[in-house]
DNA sequence: CCATATCATAGACGGTATCTATGATAGACC
DNA sequence: GGTCTATCATAGATACCGTCTATGATATGG
């Protein structure tokens, strides 16, 4: 059976009369376009296209067959688009990390009532969006960028460092910045799915200091919850804050996250990219 | 991108109202056909069908998109029969097992001037054809028939026993049958890529009767010459002849080979059937 | 005759379409 | 209400094949 991607590649060997030029349009390599090719000739049982060494031209089969090719990519755009602007409610599967502000989420968690979208999100930590990604159970993440993964196309949005979140009544709530060690006999929160808890973790240990954990909890709010509450300090990514809580940077602890949107496989990023939900996870990353 | 094979799936959902079905006309099973259409609708952004559990129905982007999918699939046949119906000569690509008689080969060997084809024949090993048709280098293999290997597409054409080739002037050429016993102190030649070789040795051996090899050759037609010549016997499939030579049946040696042709993957079996090459060996086959 | 540009071939790798086996759900029937 | 049957969905393993890198073949030009 003749596969789409094999008109593909014979339509660019037209556009551009070459092999090379043609893979290369068609992010692939020249050998497996000419395999494409040939392979599309023995299906057809002719050659279509004429080599000489300087240029290739198309056989009377070849010129013929590009007629229905052409057709027949034209025909597939037309159904994207067709189905693209129907109306009728779309559904947004948006995979957020758990450890993004719950605030932040809150100003996307819902779309306009007139738009024709329905937003569905899902909770995860990084892994558990990743496997979700490749499964293709949600369309994007919201998640941590990482240079080393290029499986999927990227939109970055924003970054942000951690800090320390104190109860406003804190002896330290009022300093520009805190030292680890001034913590020594402080009691600490801990935010057990933290990206950088092993990080945090030895921070405070090089430094001698060895705080008493009151808690461990895996839901943000808790923790800032019970630091409002005065239970203790804890270290989280900038953008969380809450009534009762103050954020003052940690001295020496410089780390970043870089904050984003993976876009599954099966997603056209630019076209899930003009949804109102994306839209709304824009304004609410900007704000 | 939407690969065509989604739209049959698609398709064949609509033509049969359920899924099984569906995967059944797509020679897929139900579970691959299921994922399929899921894929589909992720990338589109929206359900196609309404699942109940009685019947599937499409919803309103699903019949949107159905019209452009009937077209496209409309043109795709359009194209290969566009292709088909050309003018131009068309290589017909054919592996033939070497052990298959040079007569029966030389009658399809060339085909007519007037005709818009040519052949091309690649001699080989039973495993060398397999190697080239999962390869894609032939378009058909005329070659033995084995009931296991139902990877291609297959049209039975004749089948022959093997039996003893003799000059004309030995003593037991005008014999009905010949056991191998009755040949204890003769001379044989031994046809190396006979794909009974092992079971011929087997029978000789087994009845006390170890000949003398005078020659041993992967060239049938030398082995008839050789015959002929008054130097051995040897055993051969029934079709091999020649003048000089006799065949007379070799008393319990009935093992028999079915020939016929396996189509290559990428070849549509009822347009390559059609080809004046394949007709030509069918009647070759026949005679 | 070497340098360059072209397409073809070979062997290895990885992704994914596919399989079998099983689950989930709901109507039909007694 | 249970059980049967028909439906589609999910999970994990498998195998094919599209793709890669590396190399070859072949012609053209300086």
């Amino acid at each position: 059976m003749i596969d789409r991607y094999l008109l593909r590649y014979f339509l660019a060997v037209i556009d551009h009369g070459n092999f090379s030029r043609a893979a290369e349009q068609c992010n692939v390599s020249q050998p497996t376009l000419s395999v494409g090719i040939a392979k599309l000739e023995r299906m057809l049982g002719r050659p279509l296209f004429h080599r000489t060494n300087r240029r290739v031209e198309l056989t009377p089969a070849g010129a013929h067959f590009a007629v229905h090719a052409r057709r027949i990519e034209a025909e597939f755009n037309l159904a994207e688009a067709a189905v693209a602007g129907q109306r009728g409610r779309r559904t947004v599967r948006l995979g957020v990390l758990a450890t993004i502000s719950t605030a932040l989420v809150a100003q996307f968690a819902s779309v306009p009532g007139d738009a024709d979208e329905q937003v569905e999100l899902v909770e995860g930590r990084e892994r558990d969006l990743l496997d979700r990604l490749a499964r293709g159970r949600i369309d994007a993440a919201l998640t941590i960028l990482r240079p080393d993964n290029d499986r999927y196309a990227r939109e970055a949005l924003w970054q942000e460092g951690y800090g320390l979140a104190l109860p406003a009544s804190h002896r330290l709530a009022g300093e520009e910045m805190i030292a680890a060690e001034a913590l020594a006999d402080n009691v600490m929160i801990v935010r057990r799915h933290c990206e950088v808890l092993a990080e945090t973790s030895h921070h405070f240990t090089t430094r001698g200091v060895r705080p008493f954990f009151a808690a461990r909890t895996t839901n943000d709010d808790r923790a800032l919850a019970l630091v409002a509450a005065g239970m203790g300090v804890t270290v989280m990514p900038d953008r969380h804050a809450a009534p009762g809580v103050v954020r003052v940077p940690l001295a020496g602890f410089d780390h970043v996250r870089r904050i984003g949107l993976l876009f599954a496989t099966h997603a056209d990023p630019a076209d899930l990219g003009r949804t109102v939900t994306l839209a709304a996870v824009r304004r609410a990353a900007a704000a």
